[in-house]
DNA sequence: CCGCTTGCCGAAACCGGTTTCGGGCCGCAA
DNA sequence: TTGCGGCCCGAAACCGGTTTCGGCAAGCGG
């Protein structure tokens, strides 16, 4: 079922039919409509190929997906997907996803745009200072950032609030009677561990406390250096009642810690973190986090990034979402002596 | 960069460029050379859209992801997807993916088939009675199953031995001493359900060891109702001494119900499940499961789908992996003393 | 009554490839 | 020398759409 079926259908040449469906305003109310019903009612679709050749647009978002990061958990990567499928869908796009090992992922990029596969890029995991970012804005390729990059000139970006979730955070364990927080965070590469850190550091300096400097570490990205961060946090001479932890990850890790001191999750020690990661969950006592609506995200960037291939500017694509906190066990109220009674 | 500079740049025409480029014998040897260089150092690369247009082939593999299902938690998703991609990669082809609610995947197809986005499919999880089979195969679409059809004909199929690996599972349990076993099985929907059961009788006559029915359950899919059915088991008169379950994650609610009764899960009570879900090596103790190579089932999915579009006969087409134990706590040697004198 | 817009559609070029067809040139046998 | 068959390549049709251009007919003002 071609154009031209249809054209013969009604009598008219398929440059016109084309026009019509395409809302040329050199076509007659009538003719569009009888067109319109037409195509319908013959179940024609077009060729997506054979649009692509001359309008230069494919219609597809392009997602590359890098392997070889073995921290690189992804348990909402199916919620993710689905929510960039639909905001895809709904405007009759559709989705192209590649994977690439991290180094190789430029030349991915490079091939799905000569080939045309896509006519824009989603980035997920955002890098500070990331080289996808500078090669697609020198080629002129439409792009929207899931999370932020160092130099946002020519960046749409797309983020969830993690600071401010984090200076929240702050706040729900300052109006629990924390005053010795910790903070472990994430990669340093990416943007989101300064967002989070600097958060926390907000939120408490809006309640008079500030983060200690032996009370901040980096690089915790699994369970197993979660776990070591936690443990050289409770040796110190005076150990912090709280911990909060840029990844859900990470968090999980120092409830091992923890037990090994005998000190109990949730009594002893309050945990928040960030993720919603579903495993948490099933912690005893239930990891308090902050959850994120990755489909919501999902349709976001989709929407975002149509936009931008549109010819949308991309100081108006830019946007926040702000996330969920899950109020579990972990982060329970904990009667705590006065600090610097304790421990020291 | 187009088909038509490099034919400018050689002085001769875009048919003969093509045709040079794609191996036809009419060209000659040193005419190939100098044109496939020619192509290397500009950098051309034909536009997937334009040769789809002729060809009928976009050289892309359509994956439709069902959502709505809550309990299909996909923690290897990434893998497979990095699978498929470098399979299809491998061939210039890639990786166009949809999602859709269950019952609007049949929707998905039709619209990714019409409008040319794939040119066959790869079908995850596939249910004994499946409408996209059906579909598919009625439309003459080319396909692929992960998992099996209960009508297997004109189908091509790829499935994991789940069937193998229980089996061996019950040699296992049966050398360590085990008479009394049990099998939680998942959603009785999907063909892997009763593979693996059969396997586990199959492995247990091997022994001439039999599966009493009332140490059979199903439709254990989740934490909550994998600790409902090993509840149920441990209440019998006569309990298992071990338990077999079809997946990971209803085992991991396994522990609960050990604990609640003051079991200990690896010196009380044997398991072994099968996915091999990250989750279980944290479990305590850590959880023996059959795992999965997600990326080499994807990789191979992407091969046998490209070969079924270039014509390959769906008999040629259907081949099983193993799955790899994974040894561990869950399922160490238990002492038991003789099960005719035990609890009953 | 004439000329000039305006609305509407047909005709044809075009996009970047693939594939078919035909013919020039060469070598070889008669 | 002529005829014939291969080897190569050019020319052009083709795929299914989009977009430009031109022209016919109706409407309108002068």
């Amino acid at each position: 079922m071609t154009i031209s079926d249809v054209a013969a259908e009604l009598g008219l040449t398929k440059g016109t039919v084309s026009r019509a469906l395409n809302d040329y305003p050199d076509i007659a109310e009538g003719t569009r409509l009888r067109t319109r019903r037409a195509a319908e009612r013959l179940g024609y679709r077009p060729l997506g190929s054979a649009q692509a050749i001359r309008t230069g647009r494919c219609r597809a978002i392009g997602l590359v997906l890098e392997t070889d990061e073995h921290d690189a958990h992804r348990p909402f990567l199916d919620l993710f997907l689905a929510g960039l499928s639909d905001g895809a869908a709904a405007q009759g796009w559709t989705l192209t996803v590649a994977t690439a090992p991290v180094g190789a992922a430029i030349e991915t990029y490079q091939m799905l745009i000569d080939e045309r596969k896509a006519d824009g890029f989603v980035l997920p995991r955002t890098r500070l200072n990331d080289p996808r970012v500078t090669m697609l804005r020198d080629k002129g390729a439409a792009f929207v950032l899931f999370g932020r990059h160092g130099d946002p000139d020519g960046c749409a970006w797309f983020d969830i609030d993690g600071a401010g979730a984090m200076r929240q955070a702050a706040h729900i364990l300052a109006a629990r009677g924390h005053a010795r927080i910790a903070y472990v965070g994430g990669s340093p590469d990416y943007s989101y561990n300064g967002e989070r850190e600097a958060g926390l550091r907000a939120g408490l300096a809006d309640k008079g406390l500030d983060l200690a400097p032996e009370l901040v570490l980096h690089g915790a990205k699994n369970r197993e250096s979660g776990e070591a961060a936690t443990a050289e946090l409770l040796s110190l001479d005076v150990p912090p009642t709280a911990i909060v932890f840029a990844l859900d990850r990470a968090a999980l890790g120092a409830y091992r810690a923890a037990a090994q001191r005998g000190l109990v999750v949730g009594r002893d020690l309050a945990i928040i973190a960030y993720d919603g990661d579903p495993d948490g969950a099933y912690a005893e006592p239930p990891l308090a986090s902050w959850s994120v609506d990755w489909g919501r995200a999902g349709t976001t960037l989709a929407d975002m990034l149509i936009k931008r291939v549109n010819g949308a500017e991309v100081e108006d694509l830019r946007a926040t979402m702000p996330a969920t906190f899950l109020d579990r066990g972990s982060a329970s109220v904990i009667p705590t002596p006065d600090p610097n009674t304790r421990g020291g």
